[in-house]
DNA sequence: ATGTACATAGTAATTATTATCAAGTCAAGA
DNA sequence: TCTTGACTTGATAATAATTACTATGTACAT
């Protein structure tokens, strides 16, 4: 079928780049790299040779649990771990005791290929983050994306109050209709910008002040 | 945070269906099933509830590498084999003299919460196909996906000639530009529509004229 | 009984990846 | 040298899986 694999030069940046990098990147992050060298080169294209290079055999793949594919050029067999906060992936090293023999070839009917051995755990520079969280009591929601108009709405009406109000006060000084309030509500103790001091009192927090600058 | 998990009409019935699989279904399968009981559920509740029930440590899940996220009611601690052809899932017994044994709390810093092992190969049931596939020499093609209307252009003056036809050939009869028919080859000759008996040189194939009916 | 927190259905949005296609490049052969 | 076709690319559309949003609905503690 396929006779020639041209060394296009796309083809060899991305392999370059690939080999300079020790951090399993994926596709789009290898894309954001390989722009400044070549910037007119289409996110396809390293989709495209990234795959095209792991079926010849060329490099090989890390197909860590659900979710972005990454990409190694290191053709050993070797295991990863990787952190369940910031995904990042790293190799790690099993003492030979531990490694896994795939002595049965056949089991429940399977023809078994092969094996992937995955640790998970938090990285260094994510156990740090969450030191300091904890000194700072920091509880900055995780999420801290935009906030939709009514959202907005009922923020500024907690700003403007001095004391904790419930829903009623809240809908008095808006637009919104009492039964709105609570999903609004919800969604910005979510992001961290309200806080309940007393059940269904709610105040906003430094967070949400900062949030309506 | 969160106090109380309501036990709904819907949780409950996600999570019967759930106890009845032996097959670690994905959201959608479950979705599918729980339909019939509760034909006016949305498929967001399934996603949302299977998350919550595995926060919650009720149910777990499976993250077999880059694909759908599959859901086990079974909650202790063993490992799973997958089909690289139909990705389906069972679970597999491992020897216990081949169980790793996360002794090594840390590695690199990480801080290791724990490992997942997982076994690919080809089901029973996608063997059986692969030995008929072989006996009937049928190599039909892997994505018979639908035709564009240009590559039916092309199929279909193929299917009038009886002889092998040339791209040029292939211009004279439509409304195609020679630069374009290359392109429409490729494509079917992917699909299997299209062979190239001698080079430069194509004609339609019998699974060609089927899917131009 | 009521008010609040939690849930739901329906839908939009997002994320990651693959497919399509016109146009470009290249190398082998007439 | 000219043609031809295989291979490739950039741009963009399409797809698949999951998550976010929001009006409305419901369970449950008081
Ligand atoms: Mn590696
Ligand atoms: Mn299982
Ligand atoms: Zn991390
Ligand atoms: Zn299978």
């Amino acid at each position: 079928m396929k006779h020639t694999l041209r060394m296009t030069h796309q083809r060899e940046i991305i392999l370059a780049e690939l080999r300079k990098s020790t951090s399993h990147p994926t596709a789009d992050e290898l894309y954001e790299r390989i722009r400044k060298k070549l910037p007119r080169i289409s996110l396809a294209t390293v989709y495209r040779n990234l795959e095209i290079l792991f079926e010849a055999g060329v490099i090989s793949k890390v197909e860590i649990s659900g979710r972005q594919k990454r990409f190694d050029y290191d053709l050993e067999e070797h295991d990863h771990i990787y952190c369940v906060k910031c995904h990042r992936v790293d190799n790690i090293n099993l003492p030979k005791t531990q490694k896994i023999v795939v002595r049965q070839k056949e089991q429940k009917g399977y023809r078994i290929s092969g094996c992937r051995i995955e640790f998970y755990g938090i990285c260094p520079d994510c156990r740090k983050k969450q030191k300091k969280e904890l000194e700072g009591d920091n509880k900055m929601g995780c999420s801290s994306c935009e906030l939709s108009d009514k959202q907005k709405e009922v923020l500024e009406a907690l700003a403007k109050s001095n004391d904790p109000c419930g829903s009623k006060d809240i809908a008095s000084v808006t637009s919104l209709e009492p039964k709105q309030i609570s999903c609004q509500i919800t969604a910005l103790k979510k992001k961290g910008y309200v806080a309940s001091p007393v059940r269904c009192k709610y105040e906003i927090t430094e967070e949400g002040k900062k949030a309506l600058d």
